[in-house]
DNA sequence: AGGTGAGAGGTTACCGGTCACATGCCGACT
DNA sequence: AGTCGGCATGTGACCGGTAACCTCTCACCT
């Protein structure tokens, strides 16, 4: 079924149909009151594909992101997402595999001049987002402020240098000596943008700066590489790169017979809506990922259609939300005994 | 640029480009190689929607999903999307909005015949999946098993009813002399699944049937519904709908003063990557999201492209994993006074 | 009264592919 | 030798829309 039958149906052109389905010129009221009749007698709709090849507005974008089981990864998707629904733009969503060439990438896009939002906090999103060819519009969220001013209206990204940095410096102010940091993996190969602030902070208060501790994203993987370093009874403050490692180091902290806070403060980042409620509940940087997803897409929007979409809203700045998991500085060192922890079940 | 611009350099026709693109027919050595030189030279990549318009194989696919923020949700989505990327196809995701139509459902698909996956565990999802027009080729994830034979071809689940079931049995096997049950919504009208697992089990046990408590699926309600419940403290054993109501539910328990799991054992479901982490760990229902996502996949595949498609692979049934949540219950004199808890002070 | 301009609607080309069919070529069979 | 059949390739129609352009009315102005 198509315009023609509806044209047929209600007496009239296939063009005065498809003026009257996407109203933008002027159609007497009695035909469109006919054209509509038989679009709905007989269950038209129209066929975007048809429609965007035609050279009508697209409204589609696709979104290009490596995992969606992170959290941030996951709550910039929705808010992207939210935020093109919204507009009356249809989302795609493609994963990156590691192994992916740029051509596999390109050859992905449905067409040229096709619409694109990169989730590039990490190293395939940031590949990705170098790789795409130059015909695509294409905004995306990234973990550092762009060197070029080209790239920075077309970027959006959180502060996470300043907000790494308060927090190891409110970590500081409890009376903590020093501040590890057990990072996640960098989007590039420079330094992350929360080992900087991390680094900041500590470099301001004249303290020596340990080898930060690499972990992965998963909880598992902040408790395998936050058991050896906790056995130190004098690490009292760690500073972790998402609230997924900060819970696995909680429980390597536990199963040495560290208590929180009383032994060892720690510190996330993100606060997913399960930090809140842990135990003991995890202080944490909280981060406006849905906004900045928001905020990407009403970046490509702007790009889009220019004259009709709004301005971009505002996202919000990270902010440090304190909870049970960080105190004061222990007094004295404690003497803990290290029985070697196996790893809970599960994956 | 089109595959005529191609055809012009490789001095060939059109159509023997498209032979060459789509590889069905066969072309001669020497034409392929003038062709597909002439395509890398130009880099030129076919247009996705052309070729759906013009009649070929679509291998696109719409994910009707309304709320991503979830965890069952978003790992089937995940195992969806690995299992279209794998076979060649793009995805799109579309969330569904409470207040939406089955109107507003359909012109949302970009084409008759168009393909679509629902993930239908919610109302949202049941409706939409009950709303489709029916030329569109869909497959669903639903929360039961489906009552028509024809369905059963086309939907994919899990049996939480016998999975609650044994979790039930389980704590009552530990010695509890009731379990109660924290609920998340249900996907239709009727009692969910895991209710009625609950149900059976404690019937089987000929014990009384308390009032399941209504929860919504994140912490937060988790944590408000179990409040007043766990006050009373004859109520040792609580199993929870899902591993975020779970850990609301532990908060709630911790602040009322009582240990898990010396005073109250603690069952979830889901098996969230968080869940062996906790403190204490949480035993839960480990459920196979992502297999039963790519499942879906396989048995749209199969409906799609009969002859080609693999056949559906299997995905894990659901498994108890046993973790610190739960232990025996307390020893308390039988004749327990039970003085009317009062919940404490709101928030 | 004739020219004029705007609004309503029709006609035709085109977007970039695929499909059905026609054609040219060659070796093989009768 | 003539015809047949399979293979490689070209030709034209078509998928379902939109854009540009054209025509026809009719109210309004000079």
């Amino acid at each position: 079924m198509s315009i023609w039958d509806v044209a047929r149906v209600a007496g009239v052109s296939h063009q005065t149909v498809s003026r009257v389905i996407n109203g933008r010129t002027r159609v007497s009221e009695t035909t469109r009151a006919k054209v509509l009749h038989a679009i709905a007698e007989l269950g038209y709709r129209p066929n975007r594909l048809a429609q965007a090849l035609a050279g009508g507005p697209v409204r589609a974008v696709t979104v290009l992101t490596s995992d969606t089981a992170l959290y941030g990864a996951a709550a910039t998707l929705r808010g992207m997402e939210e935020a093109a629904r919204a507009a009356g733009f249809s989302v795609g969503i493609s994963v990156l595999e590691p192994a992916m060439t740029m051509r596999d990438v390109a050859w992905r896009l449905s067409r040229p001049g096709e619409a694109v939002m990169v989730i590039a906090f990490d190293a395939p999103g940031t590949r990705a987002l170098a790789a795409l060819p130059p015909d695509v519009a294409v905004t995306a969220a990234v973990e550092r402020q762009p060197e070029t001013t080209g790239d920075r209206s077309r970027q959006v990204w959180l502060d996470d240098r300043k907000a790494a940095r308060q927090a190891t410096q409110y970590l500081l102010s409890l009376g903590h000596r020093g501040v590890h940091y057990l990072a996640i993996p960098s989007s590039t190969s420079r330094v992350a943008q929360r080992t900087h602030g991390w680094m900041d902070a500590l470099e301001d208060a004249g303290l020596p700066i340990p080898e930060p501790l690499q972990g992965g994203w998963t909880p598992r993987s902040g408790y395998l590489a936050a058991r050896s370093l906790l056995a130190d009874p004098s690490v009292t403050a760690l500073l972790c790169g998402n609230d997924d490692l900060a819970l696995g180091a909680m429980r390597a902290a536990r199963e040495l017979g560290r208590d929180i806070p009383r032994d060892l403060s720690v510190v996330g980042f993100d606060d997913t809506p399960a930090a809140a409620f842990l135990n003991p509940s995890l202080t944490t940087v909280r981060l406006d990922f849905e906004g900045l997803g928001r905020a990407c897409f009403g970046l490509l929007h702007q790009m889009l259609e220019p004259d009709t979409a709004p301005p971009v809203a505002e996202w919000a700045e990270p902010a440090l939300i304190l909870r049970e998991s960080t105190g004061p500085a222990p007094q004295t060192a404690t003497n803990t005994d290290r029985s070697p922890a196996t790893p809970p079940e599960g994956e």
